[in-house]
DNA sequence: TCTTATTTCGTGTACGTACACGAAGATTTC
DNA sequence: GAAATCTTCGTGTACGTACACGAAATAAGA
C-alpha cells in the first residue's frame, strides 16, 4: 500500500488530460467532453483520490456567511448557552472562511418571529441555522430558502414538515419519557405536580409540548392512576411564584414529586431552598448555572441535559462542508444523547464545557 | 474591524523585514538579530496575527507517526472500543499527516507489557499514546520518552508520577463513588456483592482499584454497616461463573444489589437472564454491545460510561497540535464526563457512536 | 475558402506558509 | 588589508487546489 497521497496531478496523468480538465470534472463544471469526463472518473476511482482539504480550503477564496436565528435571552438563560455554543462553533469554522451572525426574536411573539425572518432574508446569508418555535412560519421560510438554494439546519428542535439539510438535537418526546422514568420509576407516588411557564397567546407549537407528551405517555401506560397537577409560573415574578407555590403546597402537602419541562427548574429549587423544604424529588432540564447549583446542593435530583456545544458544532460543520465541498451530511435527523446529571457526576460534566 | 486576515506578508511589511525573517522568528529558528526579532514580535502583536492552519499544514511536508499502546482484546471487549476510537481519531488526523500504529499487550502479564514497550521503542514514533496498567514500567517509559523529546499522552487512566503531555479520561475514584450512589442511594440494603475478575499475579496497580476505592469510600461515610461480599469470576469460563453464582445466591438469597468495576457486567447479566431471576439491581461500566443489551432488557439498571471517542479524538488532537505547531494543551489533566445510561436514554447514546 | 462561433482543453497564477539556498554585511584571523 | 568565517537576511520554490484566461480544435455560417 503506497503511502503517497494521490493528487489531481496523478489523476491528470493517469487520464491523459490536464489538471484543468480534472478540476472541471470534479466541480461538475461545463466544458468537458463526455469521453474525458469518463476517463477522469475512472482514474479517480482507480487511484482512490481523496481531496486535500487543506489545499482546497486555502485555494478557496470565497467567504461564507451563516445567519443563526434563535430566541432572545437574558443572562443565565437557556438560549445563552446556545449562543455561546455558536461562538464556539464559529471558531472551528474559521478555516472554512465562515462567519456567523446571530439574530434573536421574542419567543412569546409570533409577530416578532416573522419580523426576524424578514431581517434574516435581508441579510442574504449563504446558510441558515434556526431554532424553530413557530411551525407554520418556519415551513414557509424553508420554502423560501429552498428556492434560493440556501441550506437550512435545525438545532434544538425541528419542524418535520419543513425542507432542511439536517437536524441536530435531542428527541423531544423521549426526553419527556426519560424524565417520567427517573421521577416515577422507583416508588410511584399518587400524584405529582408539573410546573410550567405562563405564555401569552395560544402557542400550540411550543417544542416542550412534545416533551410533555412523552411524559404523559409514560404515565398513561405505566401509572394510569397518577394525578398530575399543572401550575403556571412566571419567569421574572418571584413574588408571584412563591405565593403560588406556598398556596399549592399548603393545599397538597402530600405531593413530593415535581417536574418541569422547560429550563427553569431553578425557580422551584430556589423556593425549596428558601423555605427549607426537605424530601422532595425534583426533575428538570438543561445545564444552566443555576440548575447546576440546584443539583450540587441536592435540591434537584436529576437534571436531563443535551450537548448544546456538540449539536452546534455539528450543525455548523454540516453547513461548512456543504458550502465548501458540496457534501450532504450522512444523516438528516441526528438525535443526540440525553445526559443524566446528578450530584455525583455533574462536576466533571460542566468542567468539560470550559474548553471543548 | 477589518475583515481581512493578517498574513506573514503583512507582518513583514509592518516590521520592515522579509517574509523569511518573520518565518524564522515564528519558528524560533536561529539567525535573526535581537532587534529584528523584537520588531517582528511587535508587528505580530499589533496586527493580531493568527496562523492560517490550512496553509501551514499544506506547506508542512513532514509525516508523523504516533504509536499507541493498549491491552489486547477479543471481539466485543472493552479495549476494542478504544481501538475503534483510535481508528476514528486517525481519520481526523490525516490532515496533519499523521498515521497511528497500535501495539497491544497482555494486560495480565507484566513481562508482556515490558516487551511491548521495547517494540514501541524500536518503532521510533514521534509521539506516544498509552493506556497504562503497570505503574513503574510506565514511569520508566515516560523518562525515556522525555529524554528523546517524544510527547506522551495518557488515555483511560493515568500514572500521576510519570511525565506526560496530557491525560484524557474519567476520574476513576469518582466513577466508583458515582456507582455507589446509584446503587445504594435510594433504599440502602444490608449487604451487596461485588463481582470481580480473577487476575493472575498480584497486580496491585490495576486502574479499577481506584474505582473500588471510590465505591468503598462512599460506603464508609454513608453506610458504614454495609456488608460487601467479593466474588471472583473468570472472563472466559461460563461454567465456573454460573456454578459460582449459583452457590453464592443460594447461600445469600437476601442479596439484591450487585456491582462490578470492570466492563464485564454482562457476565452477570447473562446469568440473571438465563436463570430468570427478578428484582436485582445491577450497576456496571462501559458501553459494550453486550452491556447495552443488558440495559435494554432491564437486567442492568445503570451503566456508567465514558466517552471513549472523545477522549481519543482529543488525545490525538493534542499530539497533532504539538507536532505540527508546537502548542501545548491548555490543561494537562482532562477529566471527562461520566455518563449515566438507563433503558430510556441508551438508544440515542449508542446511535451517536455510529458516525461521530 | 475564409471568417465567426462553439466546444474543449492546457497554462498560469493565486492562496499563505515552510524551508533551502545563497547573497550581502559584519566580524575575525593572519 | 585581504581572505576567511560568521551573522543576518531576502529570494525562490514547493505544497495541492481553484479558477481565469486564452489557445487549439472543431463546427457552423457566408
Amino acid at each position: 500500500m503506497s503511502t503517497k497521497k494521490v493528487t489531481v496531478k496523478d489523476i491528470a496523468r493517469q487520464a491523459g488530460l490536464s489538471i484543468g480538465t480534472v478540476d472541471r470534472v470534479m466541480h461538475n463544471r461545463s466544458g468537458v467532453a463526455e469521453e474525458s469526463r469518463r476517463k477522469v472518473m475512472e482514474a479517480m476511482e482507480e487511484l482512490g483520490y481523496t481531496l486535500n482539504t487543506n489545499a482546497s480550503l486555502l485555494a478557496n477564496k470565497k467567504h461564507y456567511h451563516i445567519c443563526c436565528l434563535l430566541p432572545s435571552f437574558g443572562s443565565g438563560e437557556y438560549w445563552e448557552l446556545v449562543d455561546k455554543a455558536i461562538e464556539s462553533a464559529e471558531k472551528d469554522a474559521v478555516s472554512y472562511n465562515i462567519s456567523i451572525d446571530t439574530l434573536t426574536y421574542d419567543q412569546f411573539s409570533r409577530e416578532d418571529f416573522v419580523a426576524a425572518i424578514e431581517k434574516l432574508k435581508a441579510n442574504l446569508p449563504q446558510a441558515v441555522i434556526i431554532a424553530p418555535i413557530y411551525r407554520d412560519e418556519t415551513i414557509e421560510l424553508s420554502r423560501y430558502l429552498k428556492e434560493k438554494g440556501i441550506p437550512l439546519v435545525f438545532i434544538d428542535s425541528k419542524v418535520s414538515e419543513a425542507d432542511y439539510l439536517a437536524y441536530y438535537g435531542i428527541p423531544m418526546w423521549e426526553s419527556g419519557y426519560l424524565a417520567a422514568s427517573l421521577l416515577l420509576g422507583d416508588e410511584p407516588p399518587q400524584s405529582i405536580v408539573n410546573f410550567r411557564i405562563e405564555r401569552g397567546g395560544g402557542i400550540a407549537d411550543n417544542p416542550t409540548l412534545a416533551r410533555r407528551h412523552g411524559f404523559t405517555d409514560y404515565v398513561a401506560s405505566n401509572l394510569p392512576e397518577l394525578r398530575i397537577y399543572n401550575e403556571f409560573l412566571r419567569p421574572y415574578d418571584k413574588a408571584h411564584n412563591f405565593a403560588l407555590m406556598d398556596k399549592f403546597f399548603g393545599e397538597h402537602p402530600d405531593i413530593r414529586h415535581i417536574v418541569t419541562f422547560n429550563s427553569r427548574v431553578h425557580l422551584i429549587a430556589d423556593y425549596i431552598r428558601e423555605r427549607g423544604i426537605k424530601g422532595l424529588r425534583l426533575v428538570g432540564f438543561d445545564i444552566l448555572d443555576q440548575n447546576i447549583e440546584a443539583v450540587r446542593s441536592g435540591v434537584v435530583k436529576y437534571l436531563i441535559v443535551q450537548r448544546t456545544q456538540v449539536q452546534l458544532r455539528r450543525g455548523v460543520n454540516a453547513l461548512a462542508e456543504w458550502l465548501a465541498f458540496g457534501t450532504t451530511p450522512p444523516l438528516r435527523d441526528n438525535f443526540m444523547p440525553m445526559d443524566i446529571l446528578i450530584k455525583e457526576n455533574i462536576n466533571f460534566y460542566s468542567e468539560m464545557y470550559k474548553d471543548h
